[in-house]
RNA sequence: GGGCGGAUGGCGGAAUUGGUAGACGCGCAUGCCUUAGGAGCAUGUGGGGAAACUCAUAGAGGUUCAAGUCCUCUUCCGCCCACCA
């Protein structure tokens, strides 16, 4: 029987259709079996699959079968992150609705995966969309909201004044709106906010817990909690005939601090305002500020732009030396970071120095360069910011600049000049979007509580959730949040008063929040009554591995922890990171480039699929590289793994031979010691490869090295030994492929494996360590680190029996041409070097 | 500017963690076979050389009996962060 791309398909759909009906993959949870959950980072549910989601959910497949071979329990669920703005675009672009576009995609997707043979427990499918979903995140988010961990204030968003609507961060192209290109202004909108920076301290202290996350993740997770050490420096300034405010700075290099020549505050400093209220050049500066303002951030934080300021005719006072300093406002100071003010010391901070430069003010070296000690200010080219001796520091004079952070800050700290302080790159949360698309957010505006003078602003109870979306709005893109259009949606009655005209809040919630806890979903996906069933969360978590992109290595990753210690807080979970180990797999390339829709270089799965099956894909992309590394994509690649499959298919419909006894150890030859070894060598390879970093590149390359030992090995008429022998082999090339390629093998297990169960219930095999012994090995002879000569000697032979065996050789007896051996290295079994 | 990875044949990639560089696969070459197929099989395939040999893992040094692997410097590429005080 041919395997023909017809063939192919015949038997994948077989097969497809018994796992569902056999519900294979179906996992209840059962304490008294091991368990072991794989996760894949659930897609967004566009239409149609892509390279990207077939790598990695081959990725996870291979490891989710093997788990089950090797008798686990294992969870492996499939769902969809369904709600954003593609949606919304393709509803404005189409005038449907987003719900029944999101729909349709994930009915698309679901069949997309159903082909790729994906292990599933497609009972667990959920689309975060789906009220019964999004009605948690409310919850959790009421949650939040009593522990004061959600909480509202003004911040600004990119603004299109033409669309009328906030852009996301991505949706802002060049400083202009994306859609109509009208330049973006910062608008300030009230919005919620989650804390997350309250879990700022265990979010990086446990990152000391993630041992088996790729280094780079953890490091980046590091950067982006940022936390600083430093001073908060007390500088003084008093106008005529006031009392003197305090202005307070910020710094992590104290021991500059004889350095400071000048003070730096952001526009945006609530100070700002006294100190130029009334000056002679009150307007100018006043016109400064709003040009800073009405910048849109991205083009104020590029790097390279010219650091503009303006001085406000003020000075401060340093407290170390009493010394007054001119205050002045720039844009390279941010208000969110610290404390919106610095001190700058040109000698030693570049941009303090390309500021000083520009506006020629005073400088002075605090901080001796041990290569260059004669250095004099106007020397400098730029600023040191290398280690060194203090100088012109009065009492701290010659000592070492890192030990003189720390005297400094505590002789601040006495002397009441300073504290200690900590700071976190890390800001809260703005989950609040102006969106259709997206779970609302529970809370509710009363006018008459308002002007009665209680507490107006009240979260949704809790039986009345969810709050769903209406439906039938349309979607426009323009003119602020679409939820304001729905008066049904809009109005509710007051939970505290009663009053049937209060509104609701009509933001929704930015869809990181669905992504964020719905591995615990999974556990129990249709549990009405809870959050998650917490016996069934407890069994299955934390996910034991999980595999996505390095996109997410920030975001995504982090707000799935933080949430994880929240829960953990409300006593839900009692475990404090979600995710055990981690696989960042890489992105695939097409000519050297992304593949990506833009870039117009994709390879559409379903077409690959249509021509050689989904096994033959499922083994290119495995084969093609390992799982953390990019992949060149490559139509030869699955035209390799399609010929490899021919070569089993073929081996075992033709050279099997069925009811043949196990064969016994004590009457093999040479030719069948050999093929066991192989076979064995096979097992351990593989197995060894997949569970020790994942690289099944190699074990598929092992896997084809036991595949040409037994298509060399022969098996005489009649068949006896040798025949059993074989069909050992074939079932154990059957089963070691099984993760990869699991319809193919399916159809052959069932051929070859004797019985009635799937072959993921068939146990993984193992290595007999005995059949690896060999009785002889090669041993390498080097001359001086050259390679001289190779001999076969006793698997047992000690370093005399192979100095003589290599001595006595004739061509390295012409290569020591009778100079005395200085030297003799062995390694046993492997090399011998001989040193002249 | 900071952080983290990389650089090995015509190509994708191996290398037991310091011990035969190029496994496995693609491609290519020659041959065989045939129910001319998306074939299949056999042999070969880093460079130079007729060979003995020799050169070769981005480049330059170093450590070592032995370096793709460890150390130092340089070049190039990728990713992430970035006026973070």
């Amino acid at each position: 029987m041919p395997y023909t791309t017809h063939e192919i398909h015949k038997i994948e759909e077989k097969w497809q259709k018994i796992w569902q009906e056999k519900q294979v993959f179906k996992a209840p949870a059962d304490p008294a079996r091991k368990k072991y959950y794989v996760l894949e980072m659930f897609p967004y549910p566009s239409g149609k699959i892509h390279m990207g989601h077939v790598r990695n959910y081959t990725i996870a497949d291979v490891i989710a079968r093997v788990k089950m071979m090797q008798g686990y329990n294992v969870l492996h669920p499939m769902g969809y992150d369904a709600f954003g703005q593609p949606a919304e675009n393709a509803a404005i672009k189409n005038k449907t609705d987003p719900a029944k576009w999101t729909y349709g995609c994930i009915d698309q997707m679901r069949a997309e995966l159903k082909r790729m043979g994906f292990s599933y427990d497609w009972d667990r499918e959920l689309a975060t969309c789906d009220p019964q979903y999004y009605r948690w995140n409310q919850w959790i988010f009421l949650k939040m909201y009593e522990r004061g961990l959600a909480y509202k204030k003004a911040s600004p968003v990119n603004w299109c004044e033409s669309c009328q609507t906030t852009l996301a961060n991505e949706e802002v192209v060049n400083d202009a709106c994306w859609r109509c290109k009208t330049p973006v202004v910062q608008k300030n909108l009230e919005q919620w906010y989650l804390k997350i920076t309250h879990y700022a301290e265990p979010l990086l202290e446990d990152l000391k817990k993630l041992a088996n996350w790729p280094s780079r993740v953890v490091a980046m997770q590091e950067n982006w909690i940022g936390k600083s050490h430093g001073v908060n420096i007390f500088f003084t300034w008093k106008k005529t005939g006031e009392r003197s405010e305090r202005i307070t700075v910020f710094t992590t290099r104290a021991d500059t601090i004889f350095g400071a020549t000048y003070v730096v505050l952001a526009p945006e400093h609530p100070l700002v305002e006294k100190l130029i209220a009334g000056t002679p050049d009150e307007k100018k500066i006043r016109a400064f500020i709003e040009k800073v303002a009405g910048e849109s951030k991205s083009l104020r934080l590029t790097g390279d732009k010219k650091k503009e300021g303006i001085f406000t005719g003020q000075y401060a006072v340093n407290p170390v030396n009493g010394e007054e300093i001119p205050i002045w406002i720039a844009d390279y100071v941010l208000m969110e970071y610290g404390t919106g003010a610095i001190m700058a010391v040109p000698t030693h901070d570049q941009r303090d120095f390309l500021f000083a430069k520009e506006h020629k003010l005073p400088m002075r070296i605090v901080i001796q360069d041990p290569a260059n000690p004669a250095a004099k200010v106007s020397d400098l080219k730029a600023a040191y910011e290398g280690q060194g001796t203090l100088v012109n520091s009065k009492q701290f004079d010659g000592i070492d600049n890192e030990a003189a952070k720390k005297n400094i800050a505590e002789w601040m700290m006495q002397n009441k000049m300073g504290e200690v302080t900590v700071h976190w790159r890390l800001r809260d949360w703005l989950i609040s979007r102006q969106r259709y698309w997206g779970t609302p957010i529970p809370i509710i505006y009363c006018k008459k509580c308002r002007e009665e003078g209680r507490k107006w602003t009240l979260p949704v109870p809790e039986d009345k959730l969810p709050v769903e979306l209406p439906k039938k709005i349309e979607i426009t893109g323009r003119g602020g949040s679409p939820l304001t259009r729905s008066s049904e949606f809009l109005y509710a009655k007051c939970p505290q008063c009663g009053y049937d005209h209060a509104t609701r809040e009509f933001d929704t919630m930015a869809t990181f929040i669905d992504s964020s806890w719905y591995f615990l979903r999974f556990c129990s996906p249709r549990n009405d009554k809870d959050v998650f069933d917490k016996k069934e969360a407890a069994y299955w978590m934390p996910v034991d591995q999980y595999i996505g992109g390095i996109e997410h290595a920030i975001l995504h990753l982090l707000y799935s922890r933080f949430f994880t210690k929240f829960l953990k807080d409300l006593g839900l979970v009692n475990f404090d990171e979600p995710f055990v180990r981690l696989l960042t797999q890489g992105m695939v390339l097409k000519d050297g480039e992304v593949m990506s829709k833009s870039r117009g270089n994709t390879v559409d799965p379903d077409a690959i699929i249509e021509r050689y099956g989904a096994d033959s894909l499922r083994l290119a992309i495995l084969f093609a590289a390992p799982p953390e590394d990019q992949l060149e994509w490559s139509d030869a690649g699955v035209d390799a793994a399609w010929k490899f499959l021919n070569r089993v298919w073929h081996l075992a419909q033709q050279r099997f031979v069925p009811g043949t006894r196990e064969p016994s150890a004590e009457n093999f030859d040479q030719q069948d010691k050999d093929l066991e070894r192989e076979r064995n060598a096979a097992i351990k390879k593989v197995t060894e490869d997949i569970s020790q970093g994942y690289k099944f590149n190699t074990a598929v390359s092992s896997l084809m090295i036991f595949m040409n030992a037994v298509d060399k090995y022969a098996v005489p008429a009649g068949g006896g030994v040798k025949q059993a022998l074989l069909n050992r082999a074939v079932r154990t090339v059957v089963l070691l492929l099984a993760p990869f390629t699991p319809h193919l093998c399916e159809e052959l297990w069932e051929k070859v494996g004797g019985g009635e169960q799937s072959v993921v219930r068939a146990a993984w095999p193992a290595c007999d360590e005995a059949a690896l012994k060999q009785d002889s090995v090669q041993v390498v002879v080097q001359i001086n680190g050259k390679l001289r000569g190779k001999f076969q000697v006793a698997a047992d032979s000690s370093e005399e029996d192979v100095r003589k065996i290599a001595l006595a050789d004739a061509k390295i007896r012409e290569f020591l041409a009778g100079k005395p051996v200085k030297r003799f290295v062995y390694v046993a079994g492997k090399v011998a070097n001989i040193v002249l």
